[in-house]
DNA sequence: CTTCTTCAGCAACTTATGTTACATAACAAA
DNA sequence: TTTGTTATGTAACATAAGTTGCTGAAGAAG
């Protein structure tokens, strides 16, 4: 686990913290596709992602969803560590979008880093920052933006999470994430075909130029 | 100043830190509708609520706004400590709700007490936690609510943060934070009116019941 | 009072998005 | 191959929301 820690996080934290960290870290692999965070769950512990990608998603009441964003390597779920930190239920719900490696914290440990290394310190503010601004990122879309540009940041995004010009995904899935209908992907997406910036096959999606 | 922290600060923080607090920190007053934070600007220190309410709002490139949330007695701007932090721009915009006072504290002592005080690092995360959760529940609301239920929940907020049954807008402020047209806004007020639920008057609405 | 400005009401229309229903294509399983 | 299932295409329609242009009312200023 040592040498996959070092890949991410040697730049970013001290020798002595890498150390703690494979000592207490629960080294984990979670398959595409699975769903490891669910609404409403206690988390006790908090993630460090190796590699691979995790997406964020959102859900109301009557089984409406949204995409919230992608973690990375190097990211880590701020709403998680929110969560653990105040033994609160968790308000989102995390799927692995590729298979994923990642290291697991307890609780009891990133409180103590916390008052203890500076870089542990820098780490989780930089954390929240960035996942503050993926969600002011989120209002934008769904507030400023129409479907058509969603659907093509939607694309976009995915492109370079997976890093593969190729959507792996349904009409259904995508309507899914977007919170819309199956035929409003299926006529935009044929625009955008039209356009020549994709190309529609049967469950992918071949991206041209976006 | 020592007296109004204590209002609303005494049970959360340890006698230590209140007393740093009141070395450090500075007192501001700031007038309704006084805008005092800016997209753009570098913000060099924290504000610590005292009383009133402070209304966070978000902007496109094209002037198209909207409300985020308000922030209140006992509340922090968790963007603002992380834009602090991190020597970035704010991403958002600050403006006075009511008549509101608050204590800043400069960036650098937020770094310290971090490593310090523990009921300082509890407060810090549970004010992430709120925060994050207040952006969950606008893109909640823009999502997956419809204008009309939008509408409802800003005139509750607005009872709630101001504690007064009139709601001193005009419909094309309202318009604005929710990011509509004056027009949509008069249209489904006067179906509320319609409703019983509110009464209109020029330049205020007189909130019968939500 | 009269005049001017701002605010609100409203009708008619456009557009984006969502819905329903059905047809066909692609693929898998038997 | 035949059959069944799932994904996609498409038309026709429904609805929420946005737009334009105009009206009169409320209040401020003169």
């Amino acid at each position: 686990m040592i040498d996959e820690l070092r890949e991410g996080y040697s730049e970013i934290f001290e020798a002595p913290l890498l150390q703690e960290i494979s000592e207490v870290g629960i080294f984990k692999e979670v398959s595409e596709g699975h769903k490891f965070i669910e609404i409403g769950d206690y988390v006790r512990s908090m993630p460090l992602l190796i590699s691979g990608a995790i997406k964020i998603l959102r859900e109301d009441g009557e089984g409406d969803e949204l995409l919230l964003y992608f973690l990375e390597r190097g990211d880590t779920c701020a709403m998680t560590m929110t969560c653990c930190m105040g033994q609160k239920k968790s308000e989102i719900r995390a799927i692995a979008e590729l298979d994923t490696k990642l290291i697991m914290i307890p609780v009891q440990k990133m409180e103590e880093w916390t008052g203890k290394y500076k870089s542990w310190r820098n780490f989780v503010f930089k954390s929240y920052h960035n996942r503050f601004n993926e969600l002011l990122e989120t209002i934008d879309s769904i507030a400023f933006l129409r479907m058509d540009e969603r659907l093509l940041k939607y694309l976009r995004d995915k492109v370079k999470v997976t890093n593969d010009m190729i959507v792996q995904n349904t009409h259904q899935e995508i309507a899914y994430e977007l919170n819309t209908s199956r035929v409003v992907i299926s006529r935009l997406l044929k625009q955008l075909e039209k356009l020549g910036k994709i190309e529609l096959q049967r469950n992918r999606i071949k991206v041209i130029s976006l």
